[in-house]
DNA sequence: AATGAATGAGAATTCATTCAT
DNA sequence: CATGAATGAATTCTCATTCAT
């Protein structure tokens, strides 16, 4: 019961950071704004997390381990090579569009925080190249696609999600982050397809 | 003769500003670092400049017209519409790789720094997509390249090399950003190259 | 039975306030640390003593009290002025040998706290004094000693022993407070010789 | 004139903490106080010193050395062992007496306050035992007061002056420390001299 | 009686900005 | 124009104390 209290407390807390973090950015955020949207106290606060930097170093982290793990268990049900590319980059890009708080602080917040954090947003968006690199690798290896460097071109293909989030979320219109994923989505799978190859030689 | 110290001053300032700007974030530079780097003082730097933010302001928009200025003179120099693409992607990579400090600025800690700021950073990728995209459009309109949408394809790019930049510029290993421009050069270009070329001699 | 916990538990508190006083000071002793160390809980801790400030006065108190009682149990035993005056000095030093942590805590942590703490730390000094003044007073009733301002002399012994104590504790190399009982002893008891003695025997 | 200005403001910030200390003691004083007291700001405060810590043990260091420095001089213009070892006497009591500030800073406030401190005021008792030590030891050697352990003694008498003072301090009725100096300055004087008189009786 | 989560009034420290010289 | 001492609002973090269970 006391446990239970506990438990919902600190996930309130971390709820709140999102909110606020999102909202306002990292460095303007206070643990004062995080107290008041959590409806518990400083001390509260303090009693659960250790510092400000912690709590946001736990929200990165969690985020990045659930979307890594949603986009996996997307993956699992596709067959095909090419099939679950499609499926990796549906999912990453639904469910970016799903937590637009998490998206914003990922890949707007969690930047140019200096040194300490730049290590972890380097290492987010590593698993993420990695997860798509993976799977390029598979659709290269069964001849589904050209063969290419899978590194660079997972990489090209994070930083076009990436673009593609970060302008819609800097955007002054607020487009919604859902209308670009077919279109994403079909762009980048198509700059692989085997190019018709039909009188090719 | 009085102006020229003037100027000089202003310059001195506006260099250490994006050497402690670049080196610690925008965040973590203090005016002080900027006084001492510049060899002038606190008073001095508020003689030239109204606040913290407004120089920072002034380094983003400079460094933005200087870079656009630069691409287009570089495509300018190119015929044909693919040449002026490959034209534009080498010289906005090179640019950026000579000007590590200028990058990181634009691309690392101009970001996460709430509402203010996002929309400088809103507009300089804009500049640069707009700037892809131009070129993209009149490789379409002469059929030198498929019809694709030349503004998401543009950002899709700008994306790329922004997280190619981004993840060499978080890298501990801190490789030279030089290394980077032929490879991915040629993935974006041969993403786009028509395809078939079956019936196209 | 149940008053048996409730004492023992009353009881672990406070020598888990002793030893947590003693070993890092009034100021920098949390309250946690003393929940801690007496494996009971802060709940408790204020179910016992209604504030950090009370129980600190209250070890203070029974500190100096057991003290007393001690060396006015060691004089009892002895006879004759001088002897009585030996015995309290070498139960007094005896005494806060052998019980180190609680001699910190009178004579280093209890200073310096400010002006509700003056008073208990003037009255425990005081309450030293005048075990010392009362014998001396008999010696010098009964011609065993020169004449001399008891008073003044106490306070002067006290201080002396204060002193030797102090540096013993604060000393980097830890001597041990046992050491210093026969040498200050006799330094403090010929300081009131009869002086003559030349000619005395 | 610039620098004029900004010493005397170290200097008033410096008295201000004087006085702010030895009223409050060092964990009660607030850095405002010091501020508010000095008539400058908290600002000048962290400009002129780095620490709430840093400026008490500036304070300390430099007391102590005053100190010491006033006690050598008052010494080296008497003439004679014993005529020294009083003048020293007179000197350090005198001195306390008319900086009682100080005197409760040094003596006081300085301790209990946890591991850092304790250094300091071990180190500073050093000095002040050190200074009568070396009297001693010339007038031991010289045969005008009986051989004595004269590190212990010094010691003890620190203790005697130390315990007077605090006494004095601490005592309700603010009795002037004045009037300690003649009486103490007897006793621990007589207690070495040299007893024989033989012819006394 | 005991527990430990929650509270919130501080307090030290930082740093952009001002301004007298 | 330049200097750097001074200002003080803002912010993180601490910890004695409370209280629901």
């Amino acid at each position: 019961m006391r446990n239970r209290d506990k438990e919902a407390t600190h996930k309130r807390i971390l709820d709140a950071a999102m909110d606020v973090f999102s909202e306002k950015g990292y460095t303007n955020a206070l643990i004062d704004d995080i107290a008041k949207e959590s409806k518990t106290s400083k001390g509260a606060f303090y009693f659960h997390f250790p510092s400000k930097k912690a709590i946001f170093e736990a929200l990165l982290q969690t985020l990045v381990q659930r979307i890594v793990r949603d986009v996996e268990d997307a993956i699992d049900s596709r067959h095909g090579a090419i099939d679950k590319i499609e499926g990796a980059l549906h999912t990453v890009l639904g469910t970016f569009s799903r937590h637009e708080k998490a998206t914003r602080l990922l890949f707007v917040e969690a930047t140019g925080l200096g040194k300490i954090f730049d290590q972890h947003v380097y290492a987010a968006h590593r698993q993420f190249a990695n997860l798509i690199a993976k799977h390029l690798q598979t659709a290269v290896d069964d001849g589904s696609i050209m063969p290419v460097d899978v590194e660079l071109t997972a990489y090209a293909w994070l930083g076009a999600i990436h673009e593609a989030l970060f302008m819609t979320l800097l955007s002054p219109e607020k487009r919604s982050l859902d209308s670009l994923t077919d279109p994403l989505c079909s762009l980048l799978v198509n700059s692989l397809r085997r190019q018709s190859s039909s009188a090719d030689s």
